[in-house]
DNA sequence: CAGAACTCGAACATGCCTGTTCGACTTACT
DNA sequence: AGTAAGTCGAACAGGCATGTTCGAGTTCTG
């Protein structure tokens, strides 16, 4: 095993550090400098051009690491049974990982071509959005409003919930289970 | 009336073409340049300057004239009687002059001194802060999530939605009523 | 140990944004 | 009509971010 890349135990160990630091400034911060994100992994900025030719190469990378992470969970998860229990289970093991996902991808709005994005979000995405519409087909959500919205509502309270949380106006803790409580009813008629 | 100042007439409403174009712009883009504005605004850069010192004290008077905007909405408006009914019009009649608001604030939270925000925003957020716990405490809405939280909710909706019908994927009049249903529902307990 | 891969700091070119100054021009008020 | 107020474009200075190059140092790998 040794033909393929020279040193890459370190390299590789640090263009991960850099894709974590960029989620992470990314996350706070939609525009981050990439000096940065390179001084949040520990590394200097010529060694992040030396792993990612510009900056959108590694937004774009740090996109898709996001993605991945969050197909890796998504993928593991069983969303079917009960819809409610299905999205309540969804939110309460990944909501850091949701909100993480849709403050990158706005970050990445910023600094990636318009169409790009949509392309590699629409899977995952696919899938939340499959769950609503399953429980809205079986009677447990609401119908009386478009499944987009549905989605877009989630969307936006998990986003945040997350800024909450960083600016110290909500406590971690408490999240998930505002999230789910929330959103739970905000998915049923209100009277009747 | 002469005394007072020269030609203002036209001056003051370059101020007013301005101010609006401001609004506008960073409700669009947090980090809106002070040339986009101006050209928004169809004046000179020069022009602007001429009336706002830095383009801090541009984003501070946008602030103001949002703030005031929605001062005399919130002020001349009927907040007693049923929390539901009144959370539904303040809703229905100013939904578009708050998510503005929350985006222009927020724009301005980059550009302002960290507590010179909430110095100005204070007054307004209480109004709604005040509607929603006298809600909870005529047990019309729920009492099992702090009112902190569901006014987090309904910031981030409107926000939400804001953005939403800024990029197309939401029908500006559709808005008001999804708006509505979202947060009444979300405002009550789901079962039980 | 020796070479190659990798890292790093400093420095440079470029570009955008902010503020500012200057001079010429247009427009409103008396 | 005349004067002062206001507008505008061009052009400058300073600052910050993006990429790039260079040379020297460090560390993995064989």
């Amino acid at each position: 095993m040794s033909h393929s890349g020279a040193r890459r135990a370190d390299a590789r160990q640090n263009v991960d550090k850099i894709l974590g630091a960029a989620v992470a400034c990314l996350s706070r911060n939609a525009d981050a400098s990439v000096s940065e994100i390179a001084q949040a992994a520990g590394v200097g900025r010529v060694t992040l051009y030396g792993h990612f030719p510009s900056r959108e190469a590694l937004v774009e990378a740090a996109v898709m690491r996001v993605l991945s992470e969050g197909e890796k969970v998504l993928g593991g998860m069983d969303l079917t049974g009960d819809p409610r229990e299905a999205l309540n289970v969804l939110i309460r093991s990944s909501w850091l990982l949701l909100a993480q996902a849709t403050a990158v991808l706005e970050a990445a709005q910023a600094s990636l071509p318009p169409g790009r994005l949509q392309e590699l979000h629409a899977k995952p995405a696919q899938r939340v959005d499959n769950l609503i519409r399953r429980g809205q087909a079986e009677g447990v959500f609401r119908t009386d409003l478009p499944a987009d919205w549905l989605v877009s509502v989630l969307h936006h309270v998990l986003h945040g919930a997350a800024l909450d949380v960083a600016a110290g106006r909500l406590d971690r803790a408490d999240a998930p289970h505002f999230i789910s409580e929330t959103i739970l009813a905000a998915y049923t008629r209100s009277d009747k």
